[in-house]
DNA sequence: GTCTATAATAGGATAGAC
DNA sequence: GTCTATCCTATTATAGAC
């Protein structure tokens, strides 16, 4: 009886892994029952035992990745240490979890972009919404307390989430494209590391308090006194 | 004569313009050729007159906004100024290319990461991938050149690419997430602006050669002292 | 739980009248 | 150029045998 649960529990999972590889690649709307079916290795119609429908499969698939994020975003969050180490903590955390799987960054980037691929009318669709809600929350939460302590310089914070987002998850949802400008695979360990170097690199650069650039720096100014605008 | 050749052209853009909203919000698989003639006031039968398949209806929506995206960042770029001036009109044109209307972002981003979504094999759709590298490719140059002047710090160029378009396309794609988190749409006057400000102040403070933050401050280090990990 | 068979519908695409 | 009618295939989903 352990093993039916177990068997039954990993045709599931198999089902999931299928569908989370082809949603991700093609969208929700290309993808087919039959070849989510074909790849698990299952019977089509079996696939209509497991989840009563494409959209409750689908629902089940973003839901699972979406608890995993939000599980490793809450627990880089939960550590101690001042606004700035927790938010390159959480920051981390973002692009480890974005990396590990390929899957991951183009599933959320859906999520977040591709709001009628659900109708979003069910009790689950809407609970998924919530929990991307959530999960960039409590970084916006740590953006405000770093504005009142002084860590940050004075942002505005949805904008500062969105900023946050694209340089992430685009990044590691950008496919073929991403690939072809950086020579190899976003996924590479090399390429990871030096995304973060990026990243880190722009945000401490332009999220820090101290030493801001000012708007238009009297060196370039300086340097561009003869140039003449038509 | 002329008002056939008037009207047939006026057809080709009803044609063009629902397709283009269509397949911005839901993808290529989600749109039916059906609905596309419906919106633009046609028979089914009659878009294979225009466009003898949906690929090439889709190859086509996505031509045009990319010669219009690569018009406009090219004329920013012809403009003179220095690195960091053209650089900066070049974002400034970007952006308010995207601002301008809803589906562009939509579109690039989806030509951006949905590798799948065409297959390719086309010479129209091999022509689309080279504008859309050339496109950034420019910045690139860009972005080197105002390395070699010392305008910008040592930066990795592709990854510097992979931030901008994160910065602004996926922004301006985020759709009712985004305008969720701004608690506007996106597009609004004010909220274009202060995606501006907001793109602007990161990477003017991240991108900058002079006054660079140091990778792990002191003072955090210190005030992390005393904190236990597990 | 998985299968075969099938329903019901929508998809892209073509032919030919007008 | 646009229409009606049609073809073929694929889709989601269900029924029922094993």
């Amino acid at each position: 009886m352990t093993t039916a649960v177990v068997e039954a529990g990993a045709s599931r999972e198999k089902i999931l892994e299928a569908a989370e590889s082809l949603f991700a690649r093609r969208g929700y709307a290309a993808v087919g029952m039959r070849e989510v079916a074909e790849v698990a290795g299952l019977g089509k119609s079996s696939l209509f035992h497991h989840f009563r429908s494409k959209a409750e499969l689908y629902a089940a698939v973003v839901a699972r990745i979406l608890a995993l994020c939000e599980a490793r975003l809450r627990t880089a969050l939960s550590a101690g240490g001042n606004p700035l180490t927790r938010f390159d903590r959480w920051l981390d955390a973002l692009i480890d979890t974005l990396a590990a799987h390929p899957t991951t960054a183009r599933l959320l980037l859906r999520s977040l972009f591709e709001d009628d691929e659900l109708t979003g009318a069910s009790e689950e669709e809407q609970r998924l919404d919530q929990t991307l809600k959530r999960m960039f929350a409590a970084a916006g939460d740590l953006l405000r307390e770093g504005g009142a302590t002084g860590v940050f310089r004075p942002l505005d914070v949805a904008h500062t989430l969105q900023s946050l987002i694209g340089l992430t998850v685009y990044h590691f949802a950008s496919g073929d494209f991403g690939a072809e400008m950086l020579g190899e695979s976003p996924f590479s360990v090399e390429q990871v590391r030096k995304r973060k170097d990026e990243v880190r690199a722009i945000l401490h650069g332009g999220l820090l308090a101290e030493r801001r650039a000012q708007p238009e720096p009297p060196a370039a100014n300086g340097s561009m006194a003869h140039d003449e605008y038509s």
